[in-house]
DNA sequence: TATTGTTATACTCTATAACTATA
DNA sequence: TATAGTTATAGAGTATAACAATA
């Protein structure tokens, strides 16, 4: 074994994200580079399904999503919120979907400052067939999990979420 | 009771990527966007510590993390795949490190197509500082969970690795 | 004064595809 | 013919900061 380069056959093989960590690297870093490369991994492939079948970008899916959960609305700084970007992006991304007719701008009266957003009914049609898409796809790529560890995953990426809350939320 | 969007006290205090998703969807939805939410949290966090402290971007770091772990230098293909980019963007980051001094492009005798990158020796100097701080802000942001719940999390992350691997590299 | 949202700016990353040099 | 890498193009997301309207 002349390379010194070697970092492991598993990595060798299929390197990745997580690849420049080594194994007596602290445990915090690997797993944080392992949560970055399974997120990419599934983003990338959603990523051009979503293209390739409905000519759409994952955060304007998002974005849709938020509102279709949202009957009555949502306004711009709560959409920044969810989605954890600033608002100048969210403009941008509304403003797309707006001209594109998925949905619309309200105007509220009690604060004149601030308007609602809305998915049109072309906007709830074009998403049911991209949330029934994207779910399958989903659940194409945690197939290979069981039950078991889905509902572990679940729960330990629900205390890593309490946990980094408080300090992320872009400014 | 009479708001008809609230989607549970948690979400409603703490709206994220997940917020979406209800109850009663599949789990492994929930899981998926779960998942999404915590590498969000944690890429913004320290997307903005890098820039502030080091006028670095994450993409850059990434790919002089890779070469810092492999001394005898790395093929643009190589790491194309490592960091789970297309090879267009792998030569524009190249490119501007090598601008800005931080790695070199070797010629190398055996196949006058390709070359090897490395670290220059202050790329090298840069990436220690750097990744001193990097893995302690990863320290801390994972900091509340327990060693037990981290080893949990890293193993059943990889059986999603594997899991994912097939299908979800880039054109 | 503080907040909501928009605009302007600039940059980074991204994919796709066409292209070159070499194998 | 196939592969390594570059270039050209276009677009999408991002943050920051200044701004207008309103609260």
């Amino acid at each position: 074994m002349k390379d010194s380069n070697n970092i492991g056959l598993v990595n060798a093989a299929h390197p990745d994200r997580e690849s420049w960590a080594r194994p007596d690297d602290k445990l915090d870093l690997r797993l944080w580079l392992r949560l970055l490369t399974c997120s990419t991994l599934v983003e990338n492939r959603l990523r051009t399904l979503m293209r390739n079948d409905f000519a759409m970008t994952l955060p304007r899916f998002d974005l849709m999503a938020q509102l279709a959960s949202a009957p009555r609305g949502m306004k711009m700084s709560e959409l920044s919120r969810s989605m954890m970007v600033t608002n100048g992006n969210i403009t941008g991304i509304v403003d797309q979907l707006e001209q594109e007719g998925y949905v619309e701008r309200q105007k509220v009266d009690t604060d004149r400052r601030s308007s609602l957003i809305r998915l049109t009914a072309e906007g709830r049609r074009k998403f049911r067939g991209m949330s029934r898409s994207y779910r399958a796809w989903v659940g194409e790529l945690f197939e290979p999990l069981s039950e078991e560890s889905r509902q572990q995953l679940f729960n330990l990426l629900g205390e890593l979420k309490e946990a980094g809350r408080s300090a992320s939320t872009p400014a």
